[in-house]
DNA sequence: AAATACTTCAACCGCCGCAAC
DNA sequence: GGTTGCGGCGGTTGAAGTATT
């Protein structure tokens, strides 16, 4: 313990600090967030930098809410991997695990109201399959699943669920 | 038009694993 | 081998926005 209490910034970020990160971020690239506060002039700790830019700032973000298609994957991946949001979102390029999470949570909520669409049916069967997955064999599975056994598993995936989901309604 | 309920999502918190010392 | 600091993760919160009454 250091016992130094420092008095970080916190809450929403301003335009101005955005614009600091973005720029430290262009010049010296991502990493050793800890020391991104003094080298920026930010008032605000690493994990704060590291979150902004990780879930807001990077260029690489896709923006608008979640695909049909999205969705199915996410619902997909859900009932292999359960929680693990981060190992989902990279199968998302674009999406960061906060949005896949918030997007899960709404979409759960939604579930237990009840509801009777098609899109909705096709939710309940892949929830069902997950609980139907055993610990175990998804602990197995993800040992035996490396990146691209993923990448081919993503494509059939998209491929199918195309032709499956193609008539849902955008939220 | 105002009050209230509900939803969304950015950001924080606490924990864990890992690397450096 | 123990300690410390950091990055990353998942769970949670609460302010702001939107819908409903």
């Amino acid at each position: 313990m250091s016992g130094v209490e420092e008095n970080w910034r916190k809450g929403p970020w301003t335009g101005e600090e955005d614009r600091l990160l973005v720029h430290h971020v262009n010049v010296h690239g991502e990493g050793r967030w800890s020391s991104v506060a003094t080298l920026a002039g930010l008032k605000r700790n690493g994990k704060s930098c590291r979150l902004r830019w990780v879930n807001y700032l990077r260029p690489d973000l896709k923006r608008g809410s979640i695909t049909p298609q999205e969705e199915a994957v996410i619902l997909d991946l859900h009932a292999r991997w359960g929680n693990r949001w981060s190992t989902i979102a990279r199968s998302l390029p674009g999406r960061t695990d906060n949005e896949i999470k918030n997007y899960w949570r709404t979409l759960f909520k939604k579930e237990s109201k009840g509801a009777s669409d098609e899109s909705t049916k096709l939710k309940t069967r892949l929830l069902m399959k997950r609980q139907k997955f055993q610990p175990e064999q998804r602990q197995r599975l993800m040992m035996q699943q490396n990146e691209a056994d993923m990448k081919k598993v993503m494509t059939l995936l998209l491929e199918e669920t195309e032709n499956k989901v193609g008539r849902y309604m955008p939220l």
